[in-house]
DNA sequence: GCGAATTAGTAACAAAACGTCACTAATGTC
DNA sequence: GACATTAGTGACGTTTTGTTACTAATTCGC
């Protein structure tokens, strides 16, 4: 074997994803005139010094103008399909979001994640890509704490996961299982919504766990 | 925002994992005179028309004689680190080959993961990546499967558990839990390994399972 | 041939985790 | 003050899990 470097034309197309009222959303950007779809991922090329995820970084900086803290590798696609700028290869990055920071620039717009407009196909694979690494990593990392303000309530919380995960947990359930992984930790505020009791305000705060590991859990094919 | 593609110089890195006797084993191949180390993770730049995997594909069997059927992303990284090609981005592809598979080419030999000799700076990111990735998705996808020929017994495959987990497992709790998971189903066939009693073989054909989804794990940092 | 060693496989029990129901608590609305 | 609404918890039965201890089938040494 003798490898060699090629060049090939190389894009992040980032999927910034935030909790809208009661859906996912997905932020979209106007495509230049003359194009296919009406739609697209903010995307770029990586510049020469810069790491992709400082790419995906400076994308949805100048489309939501603030910088997030998290990313998620959605990985490489090189699958032939359209992309809007026509590269080789696109890297899916997805930034979280937490909802209410930042804001839509002009040309963009947030768009449920259930219900979006026609994208170049290349795009829509990175979207269903990434929808479902992140449903696979929930548990596994920090992500829907990403999604929140550095405070929430519980209740917000379950309104994530359940986001995530597209079905419905049960309340007391949920706080025990909180209560046992050591990740939050509460302020001493408490938040009215006009109705209802007020509830406390928490904050991410993950404790060292002792490596209580179990056993294999073969959760395979679980749809 | 002005998006345009660049042409980037980009890698397809491979990272084969076997099980040996008793580690997991990566395939490496001796790198051409005059380089820094004197090995390197098999890669080369993907063709024009070929996906990702595909390279992935093409550059294992010159290294190892097969064709494997079995991969996993490791994601993209250009992390400005050193690439035995000089690559700005790298994709790196974990692929998954059955003990007895194939065999190195004359150029490759296979190393336990776990004591690697030196290597560029960013293969060696991207075979700790590779570790990370697969611990994580064990219990995902059937990954361990990939790792074993067609028939096994309940001990190998307990044994790829261990490996990939790096921790011992009990007997009982593994089988009972991949009883429940009808991943599984033996055969006729049972192997005497020589001493102890013999073992019957099974083979991996998992059964479409109830979806019995619970509740949230919080399986966070589990390191 | 026969006991010791070795590997495979399982039954059964205790502890932990989980799903659920039913409740108490604090607020706003009428 | 009754009621609707959201927050938070106690308690109970069921399921899952970790562990121990066993039985089963083979080879090896003698």
């Amino acid at each position: 074997m003798k490898p060699a470097v090629r060049r090939t034309t190389l894009a992040v197309d980032v999927v910034v994803l935030s909790p809208t009222a009661d859906a996912l959303a997905v932020l979209l950007v106007r495509t230049p005139a003359g194009s296919r779809e009406r739609w697209m991922l903010p995307w770029d090329a990586p510049q020469a010094t810069e790491g992709l995820e400082e790419a995906a970084a400076r994308i949805t900086e100048s489309v939501l103008g603030t910088t997030p803290a998290y990313f998620e590798q959605v990985g490489a696609v090189a699958d032939g399909k359209r992309h809007p700028g026509d590269a080789e290869v696109s890297v899916g990055i997805v930034v979280l979001s937490p909802s209410g920071a930042g804001a839509p620039a002009e040309d963009a717009e947030w768009f449920p994640i259930a219900s979006l407009p026609t994208l170049a196909p290349r795009h829509r694979t990175i979207v269903e890509r990434a929808a479902a690494v992140v449903r696979q990593r929930v548990d596994q990392s920090p992500l829907a704490f990403r999604l929140l303000p550095p405070t929430f309530t519980l209740s917000d919380l379950q309104s994530i996961y359940e986001l995530l995960l597209s079905r419905r947990l049960h309340k007391a359930s949920f706080r025990r299982a909180l209560q046992a992984s050591y990740l939050v930790e509460p302020t001493d505020e408490w938040r009215s919504e006009g109705r209802g009791r007020p509830a406390q305000l928490f904050r991410f705060a993950p404790k060292k766990r002792r490596g209580a590991r179990r056993g294999v859990r073969f959760d395979l094919f679980s749809e």
